[in-house]
DNA sequence: AGCTAAACCGACCCCCCTGGTAGGATTTAG
DNA sequence: CTAAATCCTACCAGGGGGGTCGGTTTAGCT
């Protein structure tokens, strides 16, 4: 339960539309429209999850800068990028925000009594150097796997159906 | 928001354990309980905290055999074993539960639709490729740190008051 | 023996957030 | 003009996190 299930199907939408992605092709004309671009409906049905919400899902992607978008009939959307440039870091934080083990990471000034070791004086708590730690390995994790490793993963496995 | 709370207090009950323990004098009879027990109240007092919440906390750490307790007057909580030999992933794990960056993964039969596309075949999605490098990343930072690192910095952090 | 400090236990409760729906407005290919 | 699509906002139900409360047992002290 430690990431929503936004992550999830974020992450989903980003690898089908990386399957989508013209590859091979090398370096041909970057960040213009494909000729057909992948409509959310199409997503959705190839995934088994309700359109609608995959709506707001997208929504966070568009705006972080990660997918593109055309609109009217026979629109949809595309990577922004090639795959082999989206680090995985930058998918999950657009879909959850900030990365933080624990609440008081997120903002400084939310002055809850969690962090109720350090009242006045920012005097470090011991627990934020294991938090610290957890989210180091949590980044650096996510910053080391790019979508394309996660596309690549999932062509090989559909040549294997049985 | 990755963590609860309970993680939060938990690691805070454990350190502050680890502070009362006696220190430097090595290998004296283990497993014993000490003279002076810290009550929950005393601990409650020093960091803060609501006392009842606290007792369902240190309920499974004491269920998970990291502290051990004495009742009746003078009762109290200390750690079953020196903080050298306490992972901080055991401890964690202990307050949390599993650790699993998605729901899909704690028990492998709950059927939800968000593993939808691993329907009857057991075909590893691609997100789970993600999760477990995620996933990794958490444990073997916790699995690396000791209880008796977050005393030590703690006890620093006492030296420098302003 | 009896008082009191503590651990233990289980039931309860409130609020917020996640996950999802509904309904519309806007754009564009054909 | 119409259909297909993105886009946007509001709404809602359920569950779990974060506690509280009351009571029972244990054990030291006088």
């Amino acid at each position: 339960m430690i990431f929503s299930s936004k992550a999830e199907y974020g992450v989903r939408l980003m690898v089908e539309l990386g399957r989508q992605a013209p590859q091979g092709l090398p370096d041909d004309v970057p960040d213009t429209a494909p000729l057909h671009p992948t409509s959310l409906k199409a997503l959705a049905d190839a995934e088994g999850l309700p359109l609608a919400y995959l709506e707001q899902v997208v929504a966070r992607l568009r705006k972080a800068g990660l997918v593109m978008s055309a609109r009217g009939a026979h629109g949809g959307y595309w990577l922004a990028r090639p795959a082999e440039e989206i680090a995985m870091y930058e998918v999950v934080q657009a879909l959850e925000g900030a990365i933080a083990p624990m609440d008081c990471f997120v903002s400084e000034h939310t002055d809850r009594v969690l962090c109720s070791h350090e009242p006045d004086s920012g005097r470090g708590c011991a627990t934020k150097l294991l938090w610290t730690r957890v989210q180091g390995g949590i980044i650096r994790s996510l910053q080391t796997t790019t979508l394309a490793e996660l596309v690549e993963f999932s062509r090989r496995q559909d040549r294997v159906p049985a």
